[in-house]
DNA sequence: ACAAACCATAACCAAACGGTTATGGTTTGT
DNA sequence: ACAAACCATAACCGTTTGGTTATGGTTTGT
């Protein structure tokens, strides 16, 4: 199995800046390339890059709209991240804890 | 908050040697650098700089035990990880999914 | 006592990375 | 029609990274 993605997922989250942008593309929803260099505290060209790096792991999508594209996350893509986690980090007592969570924002 | 501990986490499992020294050690436990060495297909000072950057990131502890030290995971380091993808990944939607597959290895 | 085993560190190197400025292609507004 | 806005790509650059070989310090076995 051994996706070849995880490595493309793993890679592309280890950068803060890269985070970054998948952090405010999480909270805020759909962006532009212009508003996402305004946030991001980095030069356009070196937003794009970062934005290309992310497609590449599909952890972002594209939609491009006349003269801009906007960019919105696509969390499925974590799905190897997790799974990871699921294998080899956290253990089942974690794992409650986490559900205590979910559970919680669900009915709060 | 804001662990500066999750950069060194993220950065650590970036890279897939660095992974398969992990998943090695959580697998089949403690292990000597020479035992890993020979795991990881890289020489022996390599998987020396590995472990530096794990310990770093308090993914792994070590055990002097004369002329040989004993590396071992230490899987809590993992929560600014968990944390991170409860936060900015998975929704409980998702989570939902997860949990399914947690139960069906708990009982199986 | 001595040679071998184990490990970490140093020194070095090519490649990858994250950033920049420059440029050009579409698209929009006037 | 034209200037400006938006974005991606190219070209470039210093630093980091992941690997190597060389070396030296402990510790072990004989």
């Amino acid at each position: 199995m051994k996706s070849a993605n995880a490595n493309y997922v793993f890679r592309a989250l280890a950068d803060p800046t890269r985070r970054a942008i998948f952090e405010e593309l999480t909270r805020h929803g759909e962006q532009t390339v212009h508003a996402l260099t305004r946030y991001a505290g980095v030069s356009q060209p070196a937003v794009s890059k970062h934005l290309t790096v992310l497609k590449r792991a599909k952890l972002v999508r594209h939609r491009r709209d006349g003269r801009e594209t906007h960019y919105r996350v696509q969390p499925d893509a974590l799905a190897p991240m997790v799974d990871w986690l699921n294998y080899y980090g956290a253990f089942w007592r974690d794992r409650f804890d986490q559900l205590e969570k979910v559970l919680e924002r669900m009915e709060p």
